[in-house]
DNA sequence: CTTTTTAGCAACCGTATGGTTGCATGTCGG
DNA sequence: CCGACATGCAACCATACGGTTGCTAAAAAG
């Protein structure tokens, strides 16, 4: 705490203006962590073609272990990107699309942010 | 490797008939990593609103030191998030939007590819 | 030239993460 | 009831990660 808050002359607060998305991001970033890790990469993928697949039927997939592939899964059901649903003696697994849909949509604000950012460049260097 | 290769009874190549961007996913998930976390989200957050800003500028805002905050621009910079130029005795960051585009059509992929997916399920219980 | 500002580098620390193995549990088919 | 199958749970291990501190280097200010 000693090196920060003297630094920086006056640069407080600059999240103020920003989208609403884009200030609360507790939820949201362990969402992109999810997505962040091959494995989990592939087995979003995967699922996202559709259907209700077994642990066993995922782990066939991969390089790694069942029990690495449940830990993946857990990670993914955790940020609520995936779930699944015990049938029996066995728990299939689905994706569950609304925190990717809010992922994509935070992504869009910032490109979209960004768009306005240049607009306002250019036509700052533009005007006369 | 003992557990794996012998389970699923037939559940080889599933990902042969996803579309191309879902195949390697290597860089992509570094991307979807380095927006993972609620600092570095917050980093790009403030970078999107465009320009260019000091280290010391973007530590301003948050509760980590200096250093910290030059890790995590490091882990953006390797992700390819964001960029950042030498100007004098002082390094300014800016937002490098292509990554971030590449993953948002990778979620528009996915929720399209799932959308797909419902749609045949669909059809399926339909038809007569 | 000396001081200040800004940043980079390196070592260190605690904890989370990805992965494994071994065993226990529940459930389906006879 | 019994065996086989699919999963759950816990312990364990190595390494990566988030964060800090201390020191050094280079540019700007005086």
């Amino acid at each position: 705490m000693s090196a920060r808050s003297r630094t920086a002359k006056g640069a407080g607060r600059r999240d103020a203006g920003l989208p609403a998305i884009l200030r609360s991001n507790e939820a949201l970033a362990s969402v992109f962590a999810a997505l962040g890790d091959p494995t989990r990469l592939k087995l979003v993928a995967v699922l996202c073609a559709g259907g209700a697949f077994s642990i066993a039927q995922l782990t066939a997939n991969t390089e790694i272990s069942r029990q690495g592939v449940t830990k993946h899964l857990q990670v993914l059901a955790d940020a609520g990107v995936v779930r699944g649903v015990k049938l029996g003696r066995e728990r299939l697994w689905q994706l569950e699309p609304g925190q990717i849909e809010e992922a994509k949509r935070t992504l869009e604000v910032i490109g979209r942010q960004w768009e306005v950012a240049l607009g306002k460049l250019k036509a700052f260097a533009e005007s006369p």
